[in-house]
DNA sequence: TCCATTGAATGGGTGATCCATTTAATAATT
DNA sequence: AATTATTAAATGGATCACCCATTCAATGGA
């Protein structure tokens, strides 16, 4: 039995306005259309509030990058929550890449410049779970792939080229020195300056988030077989070469090819590559 | 003071493993290429390290969709960390959603399927915390409904043709009724069904996260003015034509033309429309 | 002027406790 | 025997009251 007696049931006016809230209902219009019976009502809980709370605030523009959050004590108590469950929501939007949360007096819950990396993290989970294949990955990465070849002719700037001819001379040096892991390196950054070169931050994150899980197969391949791209660096220049005179089909050809012979170099001797080693492996400049 | 005497001190050999670590040393290869100074080093947390571990178990194929995790209460004593601090990093996987939480008897934590809207959520924080503007993932998504197009006529099998037919026949039912919102609703849908019909899951993924947010705006433009595109079912009906026999060129054509009077559309009387507004309004089968 | 000390604010983390929901087992009723 | 209530246990949801570690400005001494 509990003999002590509830020391909560007298201050409790709190949660009137998050907790405990009778769910909205569904207002979808009569005549709408495709309405598929009804969708799985989950229960409202706080932390979902609160989250959408913030994102709302977000969206309106009252909350912009750089702005403080309230201490978590004192937005708990604004909120009516308690301190933990604000902070499984203030959890979730720091993963979600919208908060830093910064310890010390003068610390805090700060909004974020958005991580377009996050869409990395989704691609990724998607893999794990089995809801995109490898296949299909692939596929996208050359057909994004070719996008970005013609927009980064179309947009292509003095900085990303410079950027770019830098990146090829690391990869050249990487290569006479024989560091192939390095190699593998420069390529991730080189496809991502070729993400940057479009000037559009979109396609610049959907096309890093292909490149960074086919990179994860690519690092594996090398560091367990050996094998090495044949004459990389070269074929970085002539690429560069099209890309500087904005010769969208010699550019896009040349980068098809290369293409074909990476996934050649990949598909031989399949056995030893595995979706689950080139996941989990923790490798140099892949964060998680 | 702290009069009552530490309870814990005695009983906690736990966090050896998880908690209070020390940090793994940064291994990148000393002549790594463009090492940029130091990465920032943020303290590893607990909850950080416990979502790690679940992806990592899921990466290695030890976890799948439908399994249950231990209850909450046996996964932190396992783990060695206090309920609390587990429930964080379950909280964030869910919102990831990458676990679906379930209550009572027979509940727990469970792999979800994968789900592929998580990308539009990223796509809506990129936008609303400004790091990509409406001017590029307009632009993107010409781009990729150009790719989603070709895929399409390339891959599309009949019963992707016979529900894009379906959804035509509930636009022409939705225009004669005058049911201009639900009319959107339609569009939303067709866009769904034809990147399906790409037969590839991440270009679906990427074309419904661009897709989704644009048509939040013409959701709000059409709420607002009154406006109303006009030959809408008709334009689908000869762009379904071209697709059903595979014109590539066509198909193409009838969809840029398309989009370019909708984009005229969303650009007239540009003042009514905001960000803020088309973000922030909660609008039927635009679920957050 | 510079450096060490201190203390308050803040996020990180713990453990105990209660509530609400769900399900299966059990009892009561027809 | 079949059906319907009731009960009990398991589980996630939430709260409270702490304590710890980090950070940084204020303070004070050399």
């Amino acid at each position: 039995m509990n003999t002590k007696s509830s020391p909560r049931s007298s201050t409790r006016p709190r949660l009137a306005s998050l907790n405990r809230r009778e769910r909205a209902p569904d207002h979808r219009a009569a005549g709408a259309p495709a309405a598929p019976q009804f969708r799985p009502i989950h229960t409202r809980r706080a932390f979902e509030e609160i989250c959408e709370r913030i994102r709302e605030q977000l969206a309106l523009g009252v909350l912009k990058p750089g702005d403080k959050l309230p201490a978590e004590r004192d937005l708990a108590q604004q909120l009516g929550v308690s301190r933990n469950v604000l902070r499984e929501a203030l959890r979730s939007l720091e993963m979600a890449g919208v908060l830093r949360l910064q310890k010390g007096v003068k610390g805090g819950a700060f909004i974020r410049e958005g991580d377009t990396s996050r869409m990395n993290d989704v691609m990724r989970d998607m893999l794990s779970l089995g809801t995109i294949s490898v296949r299909e990955l692939s596929e996208a990465r050359v057909h994004v792939l070719d996008l970005v070849v013609r927009l980064a002719c179309a947009n292509v700037r003095a900085a990303h080229l410079d950027a770019l001819e830098a990146n090829v001379a690391r990869t050249e040096l990487a290569t006479r020195e024989g560091r192939l892991l390095d190699r593998v390196e420069c390529s991730r950054e080189f496809y991502k300056l070729l993400a940057a070169a479009t000037g559009n931050k979109v396609i610049a994150m959907i096309m890093d988030s292909v490149t960074e899980i086919h990179m994860r197969f690519v690092y594996a391949k090398v560091a367990s077989s050996g094998v090495a791209m044949a004459r990389l660096a070269e074929k970085r220049r002539q690429f560069l070469a099209a890309l500087r005179e904005r010769n969208v089909s010699s550019a896009t050809r040349l980068m098809r090819t290369h293409l074909e012979s990476v996934q050649r170099m990949l598909e031989q001797d399949p056995g030893a590559m595995s979706l689950h080693v080139a996941l989990a492996e923790v490798q140099p400049g892949f964060r998680r």
